[in-house]
DNA sequence: GCCATAGGATGATCAACATCATCCTATGGA
DNA sequence: TCCATAGGATGATGTTGATCATCCTATGGC
């Protein structure tokens, strides 16, 4: 068999298009992430774009994925450094860190999208669904309370206020009055369970 | 002075071109307030809107600044039927009820397009922000506690946990889940200030 | 070194929009 | 009744973006 490039090559140009993607989809909106401009991240040009994907639509859910896997990930992180009971307050303090308000691109996909991703296409929504479903079960076991259906409240509370407050920081255009938002939320939330 | 219409007129039509417009903009976000789209809501054709508005920008700017004036009349009006240290419960249990989070058109802009808006041009940005803070300022009086900064603190972890809590549900697919994340914000706020 | 081909580049097409120039018409005042 | 004109309609233009057909080329195996 021939092949001009070694095996897996395809596959991290694909990855690497979708992360590029997740980027700007968090920082710039859902329709911020036009096929041209992300292949251009990648140092590609827009016709190669469906050698990757059948639709723009598949990158997007894709990249989508990708964000809630990554924050995910760093939010878990954060909680498996403290003591079980605590856990939850990692997640609170670096959800609510000033440096991850400033970069929505790195950031939670809720706090930048939410309301885009209400409003998505049928096709998308189941998707989208599953997606924060899986948010939640991943976050579950950190969030406080003795019995599930307190930590499914628990979760909804705290996550909440911190996309609320994240969202509204955004809005904002000074540093210091960011922080005042944020740290608002955070003194709220760590009082309050 | 000639003139085919009555007088106020053109005002009317441009207060009701606004009006459709804030609707659409809550209901489909920043761009899907396309010009004809909203022209057709009014009743019109495209090609008028300009002798109404000088930009689209303008319209965007306008029909922020209604919708910003609308959730706040209506909270500001909930909060003055309920005894003074009672007021931010009335607004709490007006903004999550299951009604407005069913009808983004009709509810809070923060709800329905706070991250669009932090990414708004720079060109609106100053407006945006204006808009908050007035909306804030109009809030203010009803926030728990003593100080003015104590209502400030509340405010931004009230309103952070509203907005949120609106949007996650808005995301979720069946009223009922929708009804147990607002219960969930409902019953932490209401039971922490 | 040769060549078949996968991955990528170029450029076309189509649709959605914002903006504007131009045309049309119903009406208030004489 | 008549007409000047404000408000609205039609249609053009330019832009942006998704999608796709076609072309190009560097490379792995021989």
């Amino acid at each position: 068999m021939f092949m001009r490039y070694r095996l897996g090559h395809k596959k991290e140009i694909h990855q690497k298009i979708v992360k590029d993607a997740s980027r700007r989809v968090r920082s710039e909106g859902l329709n911020g992430a036009a096929v041209a401009a992300v292949m251009r991240d990648t140092g590609l040009t827009h016709g190669g774009f469906y050698k990757h994907f059948g639709s723009k639509n598949d990158l997007l859910v894709e990249s989508l994925s990708e964000a809630f896997q990554q924050i995910a990930d760093t939010l878990a992180h954060a909680a498996e450094q403290s003591p079980p009971g605590e856990a939850w307050k990692a997640i609170v303090k670096t959800y609510l860190r000033l440096e991850m308000c400033e970069h929505p691109e790195d950031g939670c996909p809720l706090a930048a999208l939410s309301p885009e991703l209400a409003r998505a296409d049928k096709r998308m929504k189941p998707k989208i669904v599953a997606e924060l479903v899986n948010y939640k079960n991943r976050m579950m076991p950190f969030m406080p309370g003795r019995r599930t259906a307190d930590r499914e409240r628990a979760f909804f509370a705290i996550f909440s206020t911190m996309i609320g407050a994240v969202e509204i920081a955004r809005m904002l255009p000074d540093p210091a009055t960011r922080e005042k938002v944020l740290a608002s939320a955070r003194d709220f939330l760590l009082r309050s369970f």
